[in-house]
DNA sequence: CTTGACTTGTGACACAGTGTCACATATAGT
DNA sequence: ACTATATGTGACACTGTGTCACAAGTCAAG
């Protein structure tokens, strides 16, 4: 978490200091990027950078977490909106991240991140979704989902349902960026791959 | 690729140089790993690393490549083990990855690739698995799947099915050991959930 | 042997980036 | 105006990288 003095920063110097970062982590990975290149983008002393973060880590995940909010927002809205289909919504969720990656500025830094995604990165994304099974947070999310659709019987077992989606939805999103595939080639893809969880991968009649 | 002079030393000295680079490769992920303590450990003057590599990348990778070539000769036996039966090869996969990660040096290596694991590092992993539809190398694999068990009625189809069950086996082997579970808790969920792929997510009554 | 062509070894060096710290400056409350 | 507290600043020590000119080995032909 960057430290308290940078919230206190009025937000227009907030937004320099912002701008400047994600511009920094479109062009390199997290591991590349060098706080150098922001302090120069933004304009302010070495010394500066320190009293807002505790280092390039922690000004990369204050980003990436703001980014991971907006898509919690946009699947809580996405369920509510195909009345619990989880298909319905995830897939949604899909296609806007990447039409989002094909946007202004964000578009570089979203890009780079999921083609640097690594664990810890993965769960600042899906921390949102699906922590742990003990965990009673995301119920706004689980009370939401259609529960009678799915090859389920209790929440327990639902935790394993998103695990896989969301296995498969991280590892579409990111071949997709990494191969430049088009929106359209993506999704289809990506459905193709949700119709086969859907119905099993195992031949029914066997 | 590693560079001939490292091929063309003599075993012995081969030997002490994947040694060091391994022993500090499972202290620290790959960004996070220094030469300078590589060549403090095998004893060796600076320039001597860079004629035998281009950089830490790929002395990495030739490490990361040298499992995966281990990984991909144990799924073809284990194809013909099983009599096609994808499932139980790739489930063995799993269990021998997981126990693997127990062995005496190897331990912290694998561990530290998975907790770190990018899409570039992944890759290195399938790359035997399956690279593209369009490349016929891997016929090896593909023609001792038993394809009657899966609900797929081409290669082009079963490409998705590979894709999946990789998507759902890296994230069940990162979460497993980022979480520390013990193999047998760790081979619970991933049964569980490979259960669920066969079957399919949707309740079959709807 | 010994000469010369080629391969391999070596470590000092220039460069780039990090995180810190002592000091400077601003801001607000009294 | 004074003081306490928060914020700004950039020089500095440190760590690590990749390169390069030179040293040392190897080996085949004369």
């Amino acid at each position: 978490m960057p430290k308290a003095t940078f919230f206190n920063l009025k937000e227009e110097k907030k937004q320099i200091l912002i701008d400047a970062a994600k511009q920094e982590f479109s062009r390199n990975s997290l591991y590349d990027a060098s706080i150098s290149n922001i302090l120069k983008t933004a304009g302010i002393p070495r010394g500066s950078f320190y009293q807002y973060f505790e280092d390039k880590e922690d000004a990369f995940f204050y980003l990436l977490n703001e980014h991971a909010k907006e898509r919690h927002e946009n699947l809580i809205s996405n369920l509510k909106k195909f009345e619990g289909d989880l298909f319905k919504a995830i897939s949604e969720i899909f296609r806007s991240t990447l039409e989002h990656s094909e946007d202004t500025g964000q578009r570089d830094f979203i890009r780079n991140v999921l083609l640097n995604m690594n664990y810890k990165i993965e769960n600042t994304f899906s921390q949102y979704l699906s922590d742990d099974v003990a965990n009673e947070r995301y119920d706004d999310i689980y009370d939401l989902v259609n529960v009678e659709q799915l090859n389920v019987s209790n929440r327990k077992e639902m935790f394993h349902v998103v695990q896989i989606i969301s296995a498969v939805t991280f590892h579409n999103l990111i071949h997709s960026v990494s191969n430049n595939l088009s929106i359209s080639d993506a999704m289809r893809k990506y459905e193709t791959e949700l119709g086969l969880l859907k119905s099993g991968l195992l031949r029914s009649s066997s």
